[in-house]
DNA sequence: GTAGCTGCAAACCGTTTGCACGTGA
DNA sequence: TCACGTGCAAACGGTTTGCAGCTAC
């Protein structure tokens, strides 16, 4: 039987009130190394440890969510409202489609398999505007 | 400017050979360490760079696909009909679902966006049957 | 005072790669 | 024949972790 912790008391540090902002303000989805290197200018001392450390406690928070787009790499995100990403396949830009969720997806899902549905992930894939206009073929 | 090899000459080796035959035959989404491990004990010499650049190859050819939901490892799935999946947050394993593909969905970001839209991917994260009849919370 | 956090560096681990030998077409 | 593939082992790179000192509360 594994316990879990009875209660952990999170601190707020100056660490981990710029990563959460610097989410916040932002609508690039940052990898870890991204983040690290925005902060390296003004806070040399800064670790990536220290950056892996407060992704992985901001997202226990339920603050920011981790997600994969297949790039090989976690970029993370600032929990704002569910919404849906574009995937550019040339430049790997990611984009935010302003779609509110398809709880009906989630219904159709739970009648279908009797399982119990908690949230849906959806992404789209195919080529931006930019990528487009330069007659790119993948 | 980068160059694409003019043709690559796929050959039929007999590790490449079992290796779709696996993932055909299968229902489970493995990873390359469970393939590898699942011919280790029939063909002990076969290597597990082996198994990753086959897998690479037949992604290539499109006769595969590598498939991340967000555990960590890649997943690997023969190409046989466009689905869905369903993630037990809970035991972490990998059901499909069997409806066709929305396409609706795609046209719906397309005309939002005027991104040009290849596909999507679409995942459900809950608890299958198993871990809910046990009272899991997560 | 002390549990939680930090910087640092080493470890971890899934995946890729260089190399010499093997093999399918 | 010879380009492509294999086994092996080392390298790679993103992420985690052990540790000693630091800091929020």
């Amino acid at each position: 039987m594994t316990m879990k912790k009875m209660s952990q008391n999170y601190r707020i540090t100056k660490q981990r009130q710029k990563i959460l902002e610097l989410l916040t303000n932002t609508r690039e989805h940052p990898t870890a190394d991204q983040i690290y290197k925005k902060f390296k200018g003004k806070f040399p001392r800064l670790s990536l440890g220290t950056v892996y450390r407060n992704l992985r406690i901001l997202k226990e928070q339920g603050q920011i969510w981790e997600l994969d787009f297949g790039t090989g790499l976690s970029h993370f995100d600032a929990v704002v409202h569910s919404h849906y990403h574009f995937i550019c396949k040339n430049c790997r830009k990611i984009y935010d489609i302003r779609i509110p969720s398809i709880k009906e997806l989630d219904d159709r899902v739970r009648t279908l398999t009797g399982f119990r549905i908690y949230s849906h992930r959806l992404e789209f894939f195919g080529l931006c505007d930019a990528c487009n206009a330069r007659q790119i073929v993948r």
